[in-house]
RNA sequence: GCUGAGGUGGCGGAGCGGACAAUCGCACCAGACUGUAAAUCUGGCGGUCGGAAGACCUACCUAGGUUCGAAUCCUAGCCUCAGCA
């Protein structure tokens, strides 16, 4: 079966060190899965490690670095200036791990974006249906009541299924208005399906104790910005990125705004992008506890990496005793 | 020392006699998530009991007072800030 590792976890716990260390460990190719590393330009703000010399290459397949002899796939994937989503994520990266996997090797998957690893391993049965812009513009303006009257006029069992949450949220329900209709016109599809072939996955996932993250995202912070973060941000602003693209709310990236703009200082940027950069750790845990596949590991316990390795190594060999 | 402003929850900051355990923002805690996901959204947030409704207790610098009733009015004290000396 195409086996396929998985590293994930908060921000900050060094997957992609431990990537780079079994992809070496195991021949393997590492594929980003960062909902921020996809954009060209944005380099030290969403951590893409990439070294001075690092080799950069075209393929078919899109580009990819070659980082210590090792692939790594999935940064640079569109323009800052562009939009993008999962579902274009998935469909790009689906097709370079069946690459990677029809060469012999084992794909990585690495990064901490929680919804883009399910939809590459399990799919988004909605997945195929696209954004209808007219719909979304005339939709802007509604409050999220209207918003909810609206999609239960179209598809009363969905609006119905949505937790307390979510019917507050207008992205949300402006989503399940275009999906509604979108099904309203295409009803001779039948239902939606994910069509996933199923894969031998196995998920690890970093995680460190609660009181570090603190002493180690202000660190990431100051480092980001010793690197040029800022120089970076220029660099952006100057090639035409806009504030409100996508790509720039960021994080690292759209707390500078103010700063800019000459209405905040430096001190204070720095305080709310770390501050930022903690409360997104939390919500990914939130989004990771419920992902019952992941063993977790501790990277500052003091069998680590070995006893990961060891965890791999036992399933990826079951994987050659069952080919041969 | 004089003059003016002010002292409210972890912080910022409303309230200025009853509807106040105290708007709101931040932080904090918990959670949601199927084409924006580093995005977006929800709930909680003095204490005790309760699933909840709710009940009770302790609270708006301190001490007195006025009042049926005070974070809100009065007096004194302490402290902070600004201006003048």
């Amino acid at each position: 079966m195409n086996k396929i590792l998985i590293i994930t976890g908060p921000t900050a716990t060094g997957k992609t060190s431990l990537a780079l260390k079994l992809a070496c460990l195991f021949g393997g190719e590492i594929v980003s899965a960062d909902s921020r590393q996809v954009y060209i330009g944005f380099d030290i703000g969403t951590g893409k490690d990439i070294p001075r010399r690092a080799l950069r290459k075209e393929s078919p397949l899109g580009v990819f670095y070659e980082i210590k002899g090792v692939k790594v796939w999935g940064y640079d994937l569109v323009s800052p200036k562009e939009e993008f989503s999962v579902a274009q994520y998935a469909e790009k990266i689906n097709r370079i791990i069946k690459e990677i996997q029809g060469r012999g090797k084992l794909p990585i998957l690495v990064g901490g974006t929680g919804f883009y690893i399910k939809a590459v391993i399990d799919g988004v049965a909605t997945a195929i249906i696209p954004r209808n812009p007219g719909l979304r513009q005339s939709l802007a303006d509604k409050t999220p009541d209207q918003l909810f009257e609206n999609l239960a006029q179209i598809d009363a069992s969905k609006a119905a299924s949505l937790n307390s949450s979510d019917k507050k949220n207008p992205r949300r329900l402006v989503r399940a208005i275009e999906v509604a209709m979108w099904k309203l016109d295409n009803a001779d599809r039948g239902d939606l399906k994910t069509a996933k072939e199923s894969c031998d996955a196995l998920f690890i996932g970093l995680n460190l104790d609660n009181d570090r993250y603190e002493k180690i995202l202000r660190k990431r912070v100051i480092e980001r910005l010793r690197k040029g973060l800022l120089r970076e941000i220029k660099v952006l602003l100057k090639k035409g990125v806009s504030w409100d693209s996508q790509a720039m709310s960021s994080l690292g990236y759209k707390q500078w705004r103010g700063f800019f703009a000459k209405e905040k200082g430096k001190k204070e940027t720095i305080e709310s992008w770390y501050l930022a950069e903690k409360k997104y750790a939390k919500r990914q845990i939130t989004w990771f506890k419920k992902e019952k596949r992941i063993v977790w590991f501790n990277p500052e316990s003091t069998d680590y990496p070995e006893s990961v390795e060891k965890l791999i190594q036992k399933w990826y060999k079951k994987g050659y005793a069952e080919k041969n």
